[in-house]
DNA sequence: CTGAAAGCGCTTACAG
DNA sequence: CTGAAAGCGCTTACAG
């Protein structure tokens, strides 16, 4: 490393033969009046000296960070997405991050909590997983601005969701409104928020009538998982003509044990699933998936940490975005012509 | 927010009848000695306050942040893995994450370095991307650790990297060897370091000999224009029956227009690809790839850091980690028992 | 084993 | 417009 001393603002000072406070005021509060040939002292002196402000310090003067913590379960394709848009959001808000990986533990969630407190920073985001425990504290235990993006058990928190329900409903009625007359919902645990209302927008678009049926696999996690569910389904020769697969990944999976069963996806199965993996798009045939807006949560959320920050976070209200249907080959949408402009269907606004 | 007066240091201190310094030795150096009573004293009374050291204070006293600043490119699923090989090996030593994601742009990259050095960092992780400039600054004008994941243009750092070309002259051998004669090269940029040494790979095992001829297109940066390039190489009659794709998203879409164009993979062309997408197991026939242990580079540069904080970054050298070959039925083989038994081809050591 | 006090490098009322 | 000085909440030689 190198040796030369680390030059502070009192070196700036004196070089400039000005105060520390002329200083701190020319560099860091544009609007502060000083003369002008003061000011250009000073920034000549600071440039020509190298000198570079310590934020600790001034964070440490001044108690505010310009820091936001993040917890997230994973970093799957779904998170590292969410965390893109937060990234994006926090730098144009001039907003670091400091990120920490929780897993599926609600002690290691407490502990990054801790963290985030004990450095003081401004806000955090709690990024819930598929089945979290409640938080242990309440918004006003923590003292800071907190958002939480996706389904947790406690109330009190803002949140940003999506519409699991609503969306899941939709590719249901895509799936029955193109003949399907049994239906297979192959899914991980019920009792996951996330995943549980997904199951309930399946169920309530089969409860409208038109004598479709619906068929529930729990226990399904990964591809892998859901090959072998797959697999035993053809096996037994299931009279379904759709899966509903709760993730792209099942999706993926099931459509693998269609083809090497030798059936056809979607003419003898169609298939449709959730996240709209960047690769479904181009898998063949193409797979028919709600885009979960994962990216534009994450934004969302660091937009409510600044508002609550200024507003204060008792006028703030939790806010719930709606996921699209992308409609693609698995469903039975043969227009080839279309395929690299992929037909979008939106969901109309509640 | 809670009114409730934020408790100190000198709050505990004063509660248990004891100097400031007593408490904090007593909560921030296990191992200095004090006495049982005062210790217990502090501990018991710090819990009833529930006393939460300011983290800012410490890191300000001894400039220790116990933090280090990544930087990355994009989030896609390759830097994901990366980020999660770092954040996993960093929480491993005690060490946070600020992350910022800074795109193509050297003069964001430099900012987000400048922002490393005000924060008073323990050390960073610059992840390149595919075409960087060259560093502004030496690792010694840098003053604190600094680890590179990928190639740079700057001579003097650490850093952390794959052996891309003999990963890409594996592949080509895997292709040569199974009576490809005429195999293409799909790439994006010949002049980014990564993919230049993919082409190299390839081309020093073409130039082995036994007749296989090599033709390369490059231009080629995503699924579609993947998808594009082969379908336009279809209509042209190629006499190539593999190809060597730089990346699995190219792969992927060279697949798509294979499966459109009604030809079969691999029998009528062969593919494989670079990075082992998650998915590229699940799709079918399942895609041949090079798995970039991104993951393990990140972990890598973290320990690297670390050791640059205690050693010295004198004593230190860079590291190039070995791609493996995972076998799929897109290159020819076509052993379906194996399907969730991935069959994987580990590369011999250099 | 213990404590008073200096110091980390800024910011910011306050007084001029 | 300017500066002397207090203060942010810890840590850590130093003296006892």
């Amino acid at each position: 490393m190198d040796t030369r001393k680390k030059i502070g603002i009192r070196d700036v000072a004196k070089a400039a033969g000005v105060s520390v406070a002329t200083v701190s005021r020319v560099l860091a509060k544009a609007e502060y009046p000083v003369s002008e040939e003061a000011r250009q002292r000073v920034l000549v002196t600071a440039e020509a000296l190298g000198y570079v402000p310590n934020l600790l310090a001034k964070t440490f003067a001044t108690s505010r960070t310009d820091t936001i913590g993040v917890a997230m379960p994973v970093l799957n394709a779904y998170y590292a997405k969410m965390l893109a848009g937060i990234e994006g959001e926090a730098t144009k808000a001039g907003l670091s991050i400091l990120l920490t990986i929780v897993g599926a533990s609600d002690e290691r969630r407490e502990k990054a909590i801790d963290q985030f407190l004990a450095r003081q920073l401004d806000g955090m985001i709690i990024c819930s997983g598929a089945k979290d425990g409640p938080l242990r504290r309440t918004p006003d235990q923590l003292g800071i601005p907190a958002v939480i993006v996706g389904q947790q058990p406690n109330t009190g928190y803002i949140t940003v969701t999506v519409d699991n329900r609503r969306a899941s409903y939709e590719a249901t009625d895509h799936l029955v409104s193109r003949g399907n007359r049994h239906i297979i919902f192959l899914t991980s645990n019920n009792e996951w928020p996330d995943f549980r209302d997904r199951l309930a927008g399946f169920q309530e678009r089969l409860a409208e009538g038109e004598g479709a049926t619906g068929e529930v696999i729990e226990g399904v996690f990964d591809e892998a998982q859901a090959y072998r569910a797959v697999t035993k389904l053809v096996a037994e020769k299931t009279t379904a003509t759709a899966i509903l697969a709760a993730t792209d990944r099942q999706a993926l999976g099931a459509m693998a044990a269609l083809a090497d069963a030798g059936l056809r996806v979607p003419s003898d199965m169609a298939v449709v699933g959730f996240d709209n993996y960047h690769t479904s798009e181009f898998v063949r045939p193409s797979l028919t998936s709600v885009d979960m807006p994962a990216d534009a949560m994450g934004a969302k959320a660091v937009e409510l940490v600044c508002m609550a920050k200024t507003a204060g976070a008792d006028q703030m209200a939790s806010v719930v975005l709606e996921p699209r249907l992308f409609i693609r080959q698995s469903s039975g949408s043969f227009d080839n012509a279309a395929l690299l402009a992929q037909s979008v269907k939106s969901l109309p606004s509640a």
